[in-house]
DNA sequence: CTTACCATGTAAGGCGTTACATGATTCA
DNA sequence: TGAATCATGTAACGCCTTACATGGTAAG
């Protein structure tokens, strides 16, 4: 029940400010929702052909310079339902980190190879938290935009976030070379 | 490939530096790995019985007041398979986090709403922290001890994250006031 | 001309939770 | 006596990724 799936609501809450294309809704997700959460083609597709049969969303084909796209759109009763488990509590907030899993696990097995694992994730975090400013300066300009508040508040936690990674792996890297 | 099973590894790596039962790495798994991993019986115990199919890990049936008990140790195999697993490169670190789902979906469509999941989440990561400070309390005295060094970073990783959790939830809440 | 992007979808198969089933011991 | 903890496992079922299949357009 706890891991029930969340694409309905992931589609919906999209489809609740713009009408997108199954495409349009693939590079949301990889976009703005990357950094907390996922969705490959294989599960958008069937579930938005699931909320048609559910009238929770309507198609429309379009014919873009002979280019054929499948236009979707939410319905009141997609709205409600969205509404609904908007309110409803959360279930279930998860992080899965397989480079603490290895530093725990390895136990200082290989403590060059902890080294490693901590700088690789190091690079990945410096990148992102780069990535991320740029979306905060960008959005900063447009905060009276009423649908850019929201996305400027998860960028500020993912900011927060990778700040605090960065932190640790400067603390990690000096408490593993005092342990040598 | 990049999401293929680690529950093998998990056990591996916590029987390299001690037996245990199904029973007991289910504990371990909800204790020390609980911050950054998961896993329940369901995927436990099958993963037992493969592992001891590759040869990387023995059982040993026990009767310990009456009460049946089945201690796995790992195998040479096994430490083999563990090592090579721990030098392999990250292949994924994720969070999935529902509180920023739903925020940013409800793009504000209802700000106490907003408001009461934050708060929620605030509540939340402050408790997890008091058990990792505990955690960590415990630990600074027994650094000397080689198999704790690598717990006690993963816990600082957990400190520093939700204090930074904490933070942010203080912001969003000031920001949220301020929108009003 | 070729690479990147736009666009839709299916099938196989693995992963993992939940619920179920069972039973002994310890502690209050 | 009842609740919590110790202890092992299976079955059903859902979720999701990966890989496959196809084809048009835009830009360099």
């Amino acid at each position: 029940m706890a891991n029930s799936k969340k694409m309905d609501q992931v589609i919906l809450g999209l489809l609740s400010h713009e009408n997108l294309t199954g495409y349009d809704i693939k590079k949301r997700i990889d976009g703005a929702l990357k950094f907390f959460w996922g969705g490959s083609y294989g599960s958008i597709y069937p579930t938005l052909s699931q909320l048609e049969d559910e009238g929770k969303v309507m198609k429309e084909y379009q014919l873009v310079s002979g280019r054929e796209r499948i236009e979707y759109s939410i319905t009141t009763k997609g709205r409600d339902s969205l509404r609904q488990w908007l309110v409803n509590p959360v279930e279930k907030d998860e992080l899965r980190y397989e480079t603490l899993l290895k530093l725990y696990l390895g136990n200082g097995a290989d403590m060059e190879t902890a080294r490693v694992h901590i700088k690789g994730f190091e690079e990945k975090c410096i990148h992102e938290l780069g990535v991320l400013r740029m979306y905060e300066y960008n959005l900063k300009n447009n905060l009276n935009e009423e649908d850019h508040k929201y996305y400027y508040l998860t960028v500020r936690f993912g900011i927060r976030t990778y700040e605090a990674y960065i932190e640790w792996c400067d603390e990690a890297l000096k408490q593993i070379d005092m342990w040598k």
